[in-house]
DNA sequence: AATAGTTGTGTTATATTATAACATACCATT
DNA sequence: AATGGTATGTTATAATATAACACAACTATT
């Protein structure tokens, strides 16, 4: 099993991860031959620095006050867009918003763990849910070829009883 | 396993089945001690005969020819909101529609085979995805409260190969 | 059946999310 | 520097969803 959970709901060092996290988009980019533009980048990054979901609209107002000049929308749809194709980004439907994955590359299923306390979003993939959902598609004849998991509840840092750890 | 996939890809007495659920709807509303309204009760036949998801502003236009007259947003998204409270509604949060559940009044989560050709959309009911999504919750110390799954593919009358029976 | 309280609907306006269409700029290769 | 492909800017608008307030209908009690 793949998560993130730990880095989401614990402090960590932002910075060194987040680089690191470029390095490697910059890898994938270089191997599919595609360009991670300054503006697909500055996207990429605000993402990743957050650990909630962000809007198109909020990605919109952040990158206009870093580069301070006014972006319209479809430069924000375009870089989502692209990001999403090579995996580096997911959308999460149920709140029309990005995050950054945090393990790209990887073949996974999407499980969403989304905090409806704090907002926060971890990412899990397990193979053997993949692996159930595909016996359960097969006895209703139905080829799946993608698939999306969300699971609202509360995370560890609002879950009022044992905290984490 | 619950699963209404049989009835939706194949041929079957759609009358029958619809006037069956609404009874069990008006039982469902009985009980819960609330109103199925006229509005209501149309806008949720409209889902029940539609296997495929219809969005607010389809049912808008569904409903005004019905009725004869202009109807605007806030009452299909009135009548929505109150079906989905019973869970004789669900949203399918990736293509903003909505869907008549084949099943209330089972606690179950909600498993949406969503055919990419033809757009039917069928739903499956089964225990142990739910087990599985709580126990890796559990490891990442999250507590789920409900959840949606969300399959892409294709259905058996789609799919190239062997066809449904 | 009159009243009051609750619940449901009509209506208008507007917020939020997303895309179409076309012009311009950038960038690599010749 | 000319060409062709890719990326972005710009304007307008489509599609989805909700806020706010007025009015109507239903229900329970007198």
């Amino acid at each position: 099993m793949l998560t993130n959970a730990r880095l989401v709901y614990q402090p960590h060092d932002q910075v060194r991860s987040i680089n690191a996290a470029l390095d490697r988009a910059h890898e994938i980019c270089e191997t599919a031959n595609v360009r991670l533009t300054a503006t697909r980048e500055a996207i990429l990054r605000l993402l990743w620095q957050s650990h909630q979901p962000l809007g198109a609209y909020q990605l919109q107002q952040q990158l206009a006050k870093i580069t301070d000049k006014p972006v319209a929308p479809p430069t924000i749809y375009r870089a989502i867009e692209f990001l999403i194709g090579l995996g580096l980004v997911h959308r999460i439907p149920s709140l029309n918003a990005f995050i950054g994955c945090p393990f790209p590359s990887s073949e996974h299923s999407n499980i969403f763990l989304i905090c409806e306390s704090c907002k926060t979003v971890a990412e899990i993939a397990d193979n053997r849910v993949n692996t159930l959902l595909e016996t359960l598609s097969d006895k209703a004849n139905f080829k799946p070829k993608s698939q999306t998991v969300e699971l609202f509840g509360l995370c560890p840092n609002c879950e009022p009883g044992d905290n984490n750890e």
